[in-house]
DNA sequence: TAGATTGTTAATCGATTAACAATC
DNA sequence: TAGATTGTTAATCGATTAACAATC
């Protein structure tokens, strides 16, 4: 792929058109099409936005007519190296790290075409070695290097307290990981090749309440 | 707050500066200061990008010094809204929902300054229906109105399925909520005057595993 | 063919950076 | 005072939108 270097931004759409098409895909015949308006739509951004993201990757749609929504979706899941198999190592069995796990390891269980695949937990509790989820064991950290070349983990999910996740970052990379998406509500600093995704859920929260007191005394129809 | 109209940029940067100076107070001293250049090296953006962010909101530094932790910190906290109670209503306990609003839960009870408190729990399975998590009971849906109203929530996490969430941030809505968080993979269509952040986590992976193949020949000291 | 919609170029808009006078 | 760092303006950079010829 010749991909000059496509910005942050534009990769930020790619998955989100994408679940649009997977959805048309279900519920619209096999040869379904769908212009750069309707998708824009559907993802909320405009039309000639649409049409600039996807020509960054080549020509996908025909005059007139539109993009053919299997077609589209096949190119996307290849870009976006969906098509394979990507295994996923998690750290951090906590409260929220067990949900996720369960959560994805169900998907990747029940969506034949999901393949996000987390196949070890670690932690550096004791107590929780050895304990199995979903038929995946719970393993120390310090095994994580030997995991991550024998399993050919690519990706890890970081949801350790906040003091441990730049140790834990650091044990990725030094493992061999290259992209992080990482749950703790810590600034992690890294190797400008390594990949970092962050969901800090009380950030969001924050962000969101700085608009709390707008425009409260508009009326709200009912 | 005379505030013009902040754009959303500066707003998602704000939390990220709060975090960091959250930290700060606890390891400094009482009267520690900081330039634009060490909270943007920590924060990841450049000084100048730093100082123009604060500008917005007035004038908290001092030439030759620095920003006083302890006076932006609080600064910050109000601008952001994050002085006083937020009360949160939590739609979906499943897995992933269930483990978020025990997490937050923790958080509000142990941190004297933690602000954000979940305070209704949701779901539609009748089975559920009176199970407490933490001391909180889970209700009907159908009950949003009203919890919402007396109890005075002001924010919405949605947890459920993807089919249900635009359904449920529609009760949420008409419930007199205007701030959501959803976590569930779909997009929200909803009136302009509410805001709603996405914390997406297979989007968040999809988008990472974008760059998975690149340069991997270069080499990787360890 | 006529109508619709693409891919792409040029114009616009907004966000970030550089630079510096003011001042602690 | 001399050195450091702010707040702010002007310059730059990048991303989005508008517009339209090409073409299905």
């Amino acid at each position: 792929m010749r991909t000059a270097k496509i910005s942050d931004a534009v990769v930020r759409r790619l998955p989100l058109y994408l679940r649009i098409l997977d959805q048309l895909a279900v519920h619209e015949g096999p040869d379904a099409s769908l212009s750069s308006q309707e998708l824009g739509e559907r993802a909320g951004v405009s039309p000639a936005l649409v049409r600039k993201d996807l020509a960054w990757f080549g020509e996908f749609g025909k005059q007139g007519v539109g993009y053919d929504v299997q077609y589209l979706r096949t190119a996307l899941r290849k870009i976006l190296h969906l098509d394979k198999e990507i295994r996923i190592a998690l750290a951090g069995v906590g409260n929220l790290g067990l949900a996720l796990a369960r959560y994805h390891r169900r998907r990747y269980l029940s969506e034949p075409e999901f393949h996000l695949h987390i196949v070890a937990l670690f932690d550096n509790d004791p107590a929780k070695w050895g304990e199995e989820i979903d038929g995946v064991p719970i393993t120390p950290m310090s095994q994580m290097p030997e995991m991550v070349r024998r399993l050919g983990i690519r990706m890890g999910i970081i949801t350790v307290p906040a003091e441990a996740a730049q140790e834990v970052a650091n044990q990725m990379v030094r493992s061999g990981v290259r992209l992080i998406l990482n749950f703790a509500p810590a600034t992690l600093s890294l190797p400008e090749h390594v990949h970092v995704a962050t969901a800090d859920l009380s950030v969001e929260l924050q962000r969101l309440s700085y608009y709390l007191d707008e425009d409260e005394a508009s009326p709200v129809p009912h």
